[in-house]
DNA sequence: TGCATCGATGTTTACGTCAACATCGACCGC
DNA sequence: GCGGTCGATGTTGACGTAAACATCGATGCA
């Protein structure tokens, strides 16, 4: 970006110089009233008040953080909102923070290639936010060449163990292990499964649970169908496993590529769970409305949010973080796309 | 929220003096270095960058705001992140001002009950952003007890024009005519309407805009079915219409009312498109994979987005307003669950 | 040579807030 | 009545930055 020519001429608004004057008390019992101490006198503190309304007094927030050395926010990085998960955690994390008294700064990450060309991450290149919460897989934060500074209190939504922050996430083992105990325990001979992007460590997880899962139970693993969590995705995988009459049941590593093949097999006239059984992960509020209804994993996004929040604001008041990954635990919940295998 | 205990002891990051002194410069000259200007010494930005690498320097962003008097920050309103159209705003929103150099302040309102009493909403009550950008109905807002300080810039996303403010939106009343006419073109004698709730301006012009289109062509207007825009009550609506062996035609206000049709339909036996067409309103990216793949209206959230930033910010370095709401158009995606009506 | 010009750099100051310290009057107990 | 205490209020200064102004040496031109 050029050097920016426009000059940006603002009327600043009131400060308390102004509302002193107009109570003819001095800045200092302005400041006072507008911290709540307890120490002004009622009389005082109404002339005051009445001060503010009238001058239409806002305390200016930069002054107060360049005071007091912190910003009361937090700033979430995220890639795309388009994902589901990230969107109801974001969520979850606005909530928490506002409850805490903390804002929100999001933190989009454009594009993979951004690099330094496009610096429009600069909010974490200066200091604006007193901590972080990582919302996108680490690797495409790599990627697009962010870096974060150092001894900034970080917080990573993630599943993966190679960081160096604390981790909050669903324990996406236990819900594959989950998705698939519950298919074999209807009596399918094995479940295939339709797997999140190679490069996400969650679907990674998800993946090699199911894989566990199935050779503990001494069953034969077929081969991986890999999407990327979007229905389309998982409509390519659905043609190819409605293809293949040996399939009978599926777990799909999200609930959008479950819908994906919902399609791919109502295409094929393969009929769902008669002759195919099919389980996604998520649940989102759609997925009880899928045709037909979708058996899921419940993830639970209000805890994980809410302990991203807990674990952030801990590191930046306390200095220290507990390394011990969160993971918060998932639910089954059954509906009509899943029944015992056809016996022949 | 009582008074904050909790002494933060933060320790302050490297400031322009602690760079200069290392340098060997005044503070002035780190400034300048700082900000790209171009009358300083190639050797001595070199030092002044080194010694900035040294000591980790990071600006400081609040005492900038404070020079400035501005914030480079917009404040974005949210209800809840459920709802498809708001995150896709949202995320072009956000894309927008990234581009532009403003960062995002989410300010969820968690509780339409909130009133005065969680006034977590501080952060428009103090100064700390440029201008906000309202990505829920009014209404909500009011309920909420939120009041927006007087002369802060805003730019409202929504489909009334009862708002003092500017305003960018889908041109919704353009697309319910598409949806309507593409069914009426279909051969269909009349089109029913599952409406989002009776709260919402923009579901209140989908369905004139519906019912308009329909007296218009002549044809009679059945009673309107009201929905929240989830699946759920799309359902319950669903299961009223697939009940009754006159209609054919469906147009919900959205798409995920529009799935839970499909689904009553579905448990009814109406084949879609076959008995009866569905029609929906948003185009999600799962549209194209529900069984059968939905006849849906895109909305241009990208466009969106980016106008309202770009007006937002015009407002805010100008100083005025246009007030010519702004209506993006637009478009009718046709797949597989209209078709024309059985000949009987 | 002398003076104007210009570019590089330094100095001062104000932005708004709030902790720390200072002041001042009222009230208390003896 | 007097030292002491306490509560209400005022004064000072510092947080980090950058505009405005000041300084100083080099260069250009008559």
């Amino acid at each position: 970006m050029p050097t920016d020519e426009t000059p940006v001429r603002r009327r600043r608004g009131p400060s308390m110089a102004d509302v002193a004057r107009l109570a003819g008390v001095s800045g200092q019992t302005v400041s006072r009233v507008a911290n709540e101490r307890h120490n002004v006198d009622a009389a005082t503190r109404d002339r005051v008040l009445a001060a503010m309304r009238e001058v239409g007094y806002r305390p200016n927030s930069a002054a107060r953080a360049l005071r007091n050395g912190q910003f009361r926010s937090i700033g979430v990085i995220v890639f795309e909102l388009s994902s589901f998960g990230t969107t109801r955690t974001l969520d979850a994390v606005a909530a928490a923070a506002t409850v805490s008294g903390y804002a929100i700064n999001l933190l989009p990450v454009l594009d993979v290639n951004q690099r330094a060309v496009t610096n429009a991450f600069s909010r974490l290149g200066e200091q604006a936010v007193d901590g972080v919460i990582i919302l996108i897989e680490a690797h495409t934060l790599d990627e697009a060449g962010v870096q974060l500074p150092e001894g900034l209190p970080v917080v990573v939504v993630d599943s993966s163990a190679h960081y160096d922050y604390p981790i909050v996430d669903s324990n996406q083992a236990q819900g594959a292990r989950l998705a698939t105990e519950h298919l074999l325990d209807l009596g399918h001979e094995t479940v295939w499964h339709v797997s999140g992007p190679p490069t996400s460590f969650a679907a990674d997880r998800r993946r090699r649970s199911w894989e566990l899962t199935l050779t503990q139970r001494g069953c034969e693993v077929p081969p991986v169908l890999n999407g990327d969590w979007t229905a389309s995705s998982g409509y390519e995988a659905g043609r190819m496993l409605a293809a293949n009459p040996d399939v009978t049941a599926v777990f799909a590593a999200n609930d959008q590529m479950a819908l994906g093949v919902l399609r791919a097999l109502h295409e094929r006239g393969r009929v769902v769970p008669d002759d195919v059984s099919v389980v996604g992960f998520d649940d989102m509020e759609e997925s009880a409305h899928f045709w037909p209804p979708l058996t899921t994993i419940l993830q639970n996004f209000v805890d994980v949010g809410r302990l991203s929040v807990d674990a952030l604001i801990h590191e930046i008041q306390a200095g220290e973080h507990h390394h011990d990954p969160v993971a918060v635990p998932t639910k089954l919940v059954v509906r009509s796309s899943t029944a015992p295998p056809r016996r022949p």
